[in-house]
DNA sequence: TCTTTTTGAACAAAGGTTTGCATAGAATTA
DNA sequence: TAATTCTATGCAAACCTTTGTTCAAAAAGA
């Protein structure tokens, strides 16, 4: 059933020269070791009629590259990691190289063990999407010199590449959006804590009050997980606890459809109740219960220049330093944010320059 | 900056063995070589210490085995389908299986490519979801003995192994709901057609009529394609020309995405003006403006039963012949249908027989 | 003491590539 | 004609494992 594989041999053996000559010519090396012309043909041809590929193991072990790219991802059916992984994959084969798939789960162990069995496996590089609390274990295994780019939840203090969205200004732009029509109680639900992107929004968030001379109230920050339950939690609390609420920022897209949840369940309707704004678009955004106003990424920029960078980071023998890239965001207005009335005045505000513009 | 791997042939020097014993402790091979325990303990001391870890590579040149299995999925970045992989993903890891990833973006050309791809990356095994139209590429790979299982989209008189879910079934009990619920226009947006899960569910969607002796009108089957894009046309011309339409059966998430969108488009509330139910539970289903009654598919257990199949396929020598399983589906009623008041007629010709049961 | 068996391990080939070096014959130069 | 330079290719090692076979030394048996 199993047909002898076509090797270099085959050829080799078939036309009555060496297997170095084949390889050779096969590689382009041809002219370099001034084979002739109809040697090439012969060769060209016989590789073509025997339809022949090299072995990717032989050749990764001679070579000791296997053109292969570990993508370790937290969840792979959160959509917003799936669509980074899609143009990653895109982006990636474009480039001749394949994708070995690891999901953590959220869990640092596994991502621990996730980079083990890709260095294992002789990864040319990895791209990482690390559940982003620790970094030690990730550092280590660039420090063996395996490049590596990471996207969305990078590192403070940590030089390795990344690629990651401007959190900070989008955090900023959504909160100001709230605060310009009329909100000044906004519960803040945040993600998994003492990561990058979840720091980022939060000092959007507190830069947007102070910004417009809101005092920021700790009361209204809550939570810890970008996963929904997080996200459902925290709102029953938040509107238990706090009477003035009016509008809620939650941090990614799972949060937010907690929230919805919550809200619903307490029978609160959005925005007339409170108005709510997320970040990450989906495709599903715009016909949730109430289309939601979102901070929408540019993630298939991400995997695209994630890829790019690493593929140069493999070609390359100097070391990166102090590279990375900050993708802007985009407010797309829809319908979960009410404009109150109050409102008014603090535009007029803006307008007169009585809030500073720093 | 990179260090000399560490090899078998490290340890064996280190120790003054030879690699061939190392090799064969460390692979358990011990008594059958009657190597002595001193020996044995020695070697897998420096194993351990030295962090030992075979190259794979190399191992997969001269096993002819490379513990990889591909998986090949239409669009990772559909919901469906990247939980699907997410399964997948860690049932192969639990048996030392790492998954290479190709996205065919719903095109048979690089569904094709891909093929060749894996095939010419020695991949022990398959796990395909293909795009569905046609199969003899696929059919051609599994003829040269390649290990492989289908998931949800596959072939009628093609004996490959297979899991999707009972789609006639579900299709059956959702139409079946929409009838008991008093419509009788009922639109059917297809999916891609002729792919197994649409015929199947067609059929649902047919017999469901004739157990309950409603005329099926050609008129009202339409659409070709799985895509939101699909939904969204389909509906704006059902909506114009059906005038008695009550009710759509969406063939997939995505199509009743874009239905939703062209119904809000037209001013046609769900399910007041129209009521629609969906193949493909989502996360967000429940959130969406009008929560979505769904068919929902088990599409975890999908991905863990592929797995097992393929490897014990790959470890057996026999080749499998007539092997599938059909999932259960399950109906969610949530409020995107209305129970028409001209239901009470149907259900009560039902409680007295007049409807046959077959 | 000499032969046979057992023990414990080494040798070498194979798997398919790539690549530095060597070389035989032809062409050129002196 | 002898020495030199090209031309077109082959040889063999290396990458790291696995595995069938061989072999020396020790132990056992006669």
């Amino acid at each position: 059933m199993a047909k002898p594989a076509i090797t270099l041999k085959t050829i080799a053996d078939q036309l009555g020269y060496s297997v170095s000559t084949v390889s050779r010519v096969l590689n382009g090396l041809a002219d370099k070791y001034r084979i002739s012309k109809e040697t090439q043909e012969a060769i060209k041809d016989a590789a073509q009629r025997l339809d022949f590929t090299p072995n990717p193991l032989a050749r990764g072990l001679r070579m000791n590259k296997s053109n292969t790219i570990g993508l370790v991802i937290p969840d792979i059916s959160n959509p917003f990691f799936s669509s980074i992984a899609r143009n990653v994959e895109h982006e990636a084969r474009k480039h001749h190289y394949s994708i070995i798939l690891c999901d953590t789960d959220e869990n640092t162990a596994l991502e621990i063990e996730s980079l083990q069995l890709l260095q294992n496996r002789k990864v040319d590089g990895l791209i990482m999407l690390p559940v982003g609390q620790t970094s030690q274990h990730i550092e280590k295994v660039y420090q063996t010199g395996m490049p590596m780019v990471i996207i969305d939840r990078y590192f403070k203090d940590v030089d390795i590449p990344y690629v990651a969205s401007d959190n900070y200004k989008g955090a900023f732009e959504a909160v100001s959006y709230l605060i310009q029509s009329g909100h000044t109680t906004i519960g803040c639900i945040q993600g998994l804590r003492h990561t990058m992107p979840n720091s980022e929004r939060l000092r959007g968030y507190i830069e947007a009050h102070q910004y417009y001379n809101l005092p920021v109230n700790e009361r209204l920050i809550v939570g810890d997980g970008f996963g929904e339950q997080n996200g459902f939690l925290e709102t029953k609390l938040l509107i238990r606890k706090e009477k003035e609420l009016t509008a809620i920022f939650a941090l990614s897209n799972l949060i937010s459809l907690g929230s919805i949840r919550a809200l619903k369940e307490e029978g609160l309707r959005i925005p007339d109740d409170i108005s709510i704004i997320s970040f990450d678009d989906q495709p599903y955004s715009e016909y949730l219960s109430t289309p939601m106003s979102t901070i929408s990424q540019q993630n298939k920029e991400m995997g695209q220049i994630a890829v790019k960078h690493l593929i140069s980071q493999i070609d390359s023998t100097i070391r990166p330093s102090g590279e990375y890239v900050l993708l802007s965001t985009k407010l797309i207005k829809r319908s979960s944010v009410k404009i109150l009335s109050a409102s008014k005045n603090i535009i007029k505000q803006i307008n007169r320059g009585v809030v500073s513009m720093q």
